[in-house]
DNA sequence: CATGAATGAGAGTTCATTCAT
DNA sequence: CATGAATGAACTCTCATTCAT
């Protein structure tokens, strides 16, 4: 029972170094974050950091990973509970900006992370959950297919434009950029994914 | 007279300069790559860099500049060339993949520029590049909308999916994800635009 | 009585503290070894350690006396018991090289103790220790003069300079750059000392 | 030759850092001494020490292998001079603590390298070194046994203990133990390598 | 104009020591 | 007594920027 109180508390040490972390990460990025930042934004010193991670690397990828399973877990979750393609598309448009403005600190360590420009900077394990993001979608648009609901497309390629679609309405939101109000975007992507813009 | 040949080579020396400072921040990101190298680079001392730049910043807008001015030339020289909306949204994809794939170092410094977590590396002049990428799309939607050739729309709205939909293959292209070919995934992408998934 | 059993108990831990700090200096020298890993290597916590000594510097020069104390001890004892000059002088540089040989740990850390370049690493107690050891030499190499045994010579510079000839004996074969026999190098040495080079 | 002029800045930079450097070693001894004390001592910027020198090690190297060589050259040229092997031990010995007396920062560093419990601080260069002054003692042990000089014996296992001998003279020289004159010193040592302490 | 040696602020990381439990 | 999480000063090394030549 001593040893769960004494996992609590280093639990709620992580916690708190990565929610930190978020914070510091999305307002300067990555090299422009400091750990003394870090350490002060989370209330402990600087060494107490490399008690519960290794590197400066470490809490950054660490940071991403939370929020990049939590967002995939509640992703998938609402898609499978969804009927349809139609809905299974608006749920995953739709989760995922919500998570985006909600969480918009892990949202903009997600962005950074996938710059192509920092080869290396994303491991295996992430390569790993982006491409279950992406698979869900193609499955239901296999399912879809095959059940005749939509017409015969490339789904691997669909999948990727619509997590494109859904990633640039997170940006500009997160930007501020996009003045229209969720549900409206989210409504235009869904129906753009549907009828494309054909008549 | 004189003037003019100073400033020629003035120019050249610009020139040479961004070109080296393209390739290593391609290679490395902005971060990772140091002004000493980028001097190695372009064969000169790394004092000369600072009699044509103010900065290292200075010298990434710049080298993103360049490039980002010459692909929205492009693009809109081959829109307007183009005939129907159909086609100038093929220009449009295909011209800006091409480009990517043809300038791989630029559109590599432009992926990490984009990047949400640092604000402050874009400046307004690349807000207003970026915009008139936009705007582009959506005049020729606009057209095609008053041409009655696609239904109504909030046009804004689709120029930034289809603008997001190219972002995304161009980075999986860049990134080697896609395997497929470039014309197919271009057909794909203008497809997907004009129909979306319905029957 | 009661007292008793816990000083018992402290002793115990002192000592084997000590043994886990001769271990760890022996290896990696004192400023690479840290108090984590002596801690560890202990059996104890980090803080313990703090409650038998007052820093790292003390573990050192208690794990350091130790083993000091104890070949001094043995040294004399093996020299009183040796009768004439020329065994006295075996037994000292006999006695020493099985020491080190036998407790490699110990040496180790007695020999980076005598580092010039530290100055205030060697406290006044070792100075006494140090100093014992040459006078036990210089006592023997006095007698023997006296007895007639040796030609009347500057004893005190003949005891350093059988210390140091011993001292290089042991360092290497620690370093393991002998490979002759230990019974073979004694007996050069004390050759040596005994007729020296000349015919 | 403007080149030349270059170098020779380069160069006194070099032996400037070198020069602060062995100071600040021989004080603090390795550990202790910062690289910012050394930059300090040689009046330049800290940066400016990673301009000459890869790293604190290397420096310490390089201290360390300038005064190193220079012993060695010394030693050799002296005992070279020296006409029988009464004469060439005396030159070994002689130059030994004279260089030593008057180069006290370098041998102090010198003693702190031969660091028993750090095993790897010396490279192979410096084993080279090292075994080279050895085996200047041991050819001309060679050379006196081959002509009748001295007796026979194992020279090698002589050349390491009249090292010693020197060794230990020296460090008493420089912690100021040894109240006697240095030359008084040196015939001792000559003497007892000679003659041993025997009748 | 061009150079590149020099700068020095600032980064991530380590670890002896402390102290609440 | 014992613990080990927490501390924070101090370390080495980097690199954008400057300036005497």
């Amino acid at each position: 029972m001593k040893r769960t109180k004494q996992d609590v508390v280093s639990e709620f040490r992580c916690a708190e170094i990565l929610e930190a972390a978020r914070r510091t990460f999305a307002t300067k990025g990555f090299h422009a974050a400091t750990m003394d930042e870090i350490a002060e934004t989370a209330g402990v010193a600087k060494g107490t950091l490399y008690l519960y991670f290794d590197s400066k690397r470490t809490i950054y990828l660490k940071a991403l990973e939370h929020g990049f399973s939590q967002l995939l877990e509640l992703t998938t979750a609402k898609m499978q509970a969804a009927a349809g393609i139609r809905a299974k598309i608006r749920a995953f448009v739709g989760t995922r900006l919500e998570y985006a403005v909600d969480n918009r600190d892990f949202y903009r360590i997600y962005a950074e992370s996938c710059n192509v420009a920092e080869p290396g900077s994303i491991n295996k394990d992430f390569q790993k959950l982006y491409t279950r993001q992406i698979n869900a979608v193609a499955q239901a648009l296999n399912e879809a297919v095959e059940h005749g609901e939509i017409r015969p497309l490339p789904v691997q390629a669909a999948a990727f434009t619509i997590y494109d679609m859904t990633r640039g309405l997170i940006v500009r939101h997160l930007l501020d950029k996009s003045k229209t109000a969720i549900e409206e975007d989210i409504q235009f992507v869904c129906e753009f994914i549907w009828a494309g813009i054909g008549k």
